[in-house]
DNA sequence: TCCCCTTTGAAGCCA
DNA sequence: TGGCTTCAAAGGGGA
């Protein structure tokens, strides 16, 4: 597995010219992407019928199924890696300065920790990430907000937590960002609640042009990352989004988090009344990114619902994925650690490893997580007894 | 309704 | 320090 070491990228890198040339090619190879997938899906459905008994997992067939598109979607992946390789070798120059990989609209962001990071109005550089279920599946790296996770401060009422447009020092650090105060989540002021914000002020949904959505399927809607670090500092203050890290006690996180916290319906109020605590869950890793912004692509392309098979189909191309492009969902993630850190310096994974919840946060037994503990030893035993034989 | 599946990576735990 | 375990997302499917 490709790491993202601290020194290296020396490979990572593009420069100006190579953005055009890629932002072309994106579009050609999008193109031909479809039209491969759309052709050798048929024929694969076709083939399915024979196709030998390999899997034997539950959900088997869909697997199967995936990973048969996924082979030969593979097989452009590495040609596609093939050709960055042959690109990279002629340019080179740092990753993030132009960032060109259409999908991965975060490498848009002017970068606060790299300096020069800008992002122009006029750059052809689209970044075409699909927005799924109505939020940019990298919302996670939004700043982190405590509006879920501590009560308002008396001296504001709870609604101004959830008003956005409230201006916050922006600076090219996270400390600027986030304003935060050694110490503290309980020091995050509550106008850094987050809300739904589909179409940001000043912004378009994509801020820039958006070339290849039309030739995606509805459900592979790209979408400009409406991410804070995007945003120069004019923009709207990230942090008015609600944070998919914060998860309601009772309950996995919903994708529509974000507009409950702007519209509460009574019966949630009440809820939120109860003093049960929150969770704040895990920061997402690279591969987590990279799922949440490729899932509806994986969805609509090999017409699959079953995330497991889709997982498969993720895992794959997580590893046809050129070194550059790992690299930014790498880079993603350790901001996005970063930012976790800094707005619940005292949270640890402990906290939900230990309750045994896997979106449910105090709601399970440490009696029903040693069942858990037990139940997948028990079953790795299993498998281990069954190669055995 | 709850858990499993399936993936990778980060973090925690334990010997 | 290395190996193992859990959790993070996602949603269909099974019990």
């Amino acid at each position: 597995m490709p790491q993202l070491s601290s020194g290296g990228g020396d490979d990572l890198g593009a420069n100006d010219e190579m953005i055009a040339f890629k932002d072309e090619g994106e579009q050609e190879e999008k193109i031909q992407e479809n039209a491969f997938t759309e052709r050798d899906l048929a024929d694969l459905k076709s083939s399915l019928v024979n196709e030998s008994e390999i899997n034997q997992s539950p959900s088997a067939a869909a697997v199967r199924r995936a990973q048969q598109q996924q082979g030969e979607q593979r097989g452009f992946a590495e040609k596609h890696r093939e050709h960055l390789d042959g690109v990279s070798k002629h340019q080179d120059g740092g990753m993030y300065k132009t960032p060109t990989y259409p999908g991965y609209p975060f490498l848009m962001l002017p970068d606060p920790y790299l300096p020069n990071s800008s992002v122009s109005p006029s750059s052809n550089k689209v970044s075409v990430v699909q927005q799924s279920h109505g939020m940019h599946p990298l919302t996670s790296l939004l700043p982190y907000s405590n509006e879920h996770f501590s009560p308002s401060p008396p001296h504001l009422p709870t609604d101004m937590s959830q008003k956005t447009g409230v201006h916050r020092h922006q600076s090219q650090d996270l400390s600027g960002y986030y304003s935060l105060p050694p110490g503290g989540v309980g020091q995050i002021t509550p106008s850094m609640g987050w809300q739904s914000q589909p179409v940001y002020p000043g912004l378009s949904p994509c801020g820039f042009r958006q070339p290849y959505s039309s030739n995606l399927s509805s459900a592979t809607s790209y979408s400009r990352f409406p991410h804070s670090l995007m945003l120069g500092p004019s923009g709207m203050h990230p942090t008015g989004i609600p944070h998919p890290a914060i998860v309601p006690p009772t309950g996995k996180q919903d994708h529509d988090q974000y507009d409950r916290s702007m519209y509460v319906k009574p019966q949630e109020v009440k809820r939120e009344k109860e003093p049960k605590k929150p969770v704040i869950k895990k920061p997402l890793n690279a591969f987590m990114l990279y799922m949440k912004e490729m899932r509806a692509k994986v969805i609509a392309e090999c017409t699959l619902k079953e995330s497991a098979a889709i997982n498969q189909i993720l895992g794959r191309r997580w590893h046809a994925l050129t070194r550059e492009e790992q690299a930014k969902y790498y880079e993603l993630a350790r901001k996005e650690r970063q930012l976790h850190m800094q707005l619940y310096p005292t949270w640890s994974a402990r906290d939900n490893y230990e309750a045994g919840l896997s979106g449910v946060a105090g709601e399970k037994s440490k009696a029903d997580w040693g069942k858990k503990k037990r139940r997948k030893r028990e079953k790795l035993q299993d498998s281990n007894t069954d190669n055995s034989l």
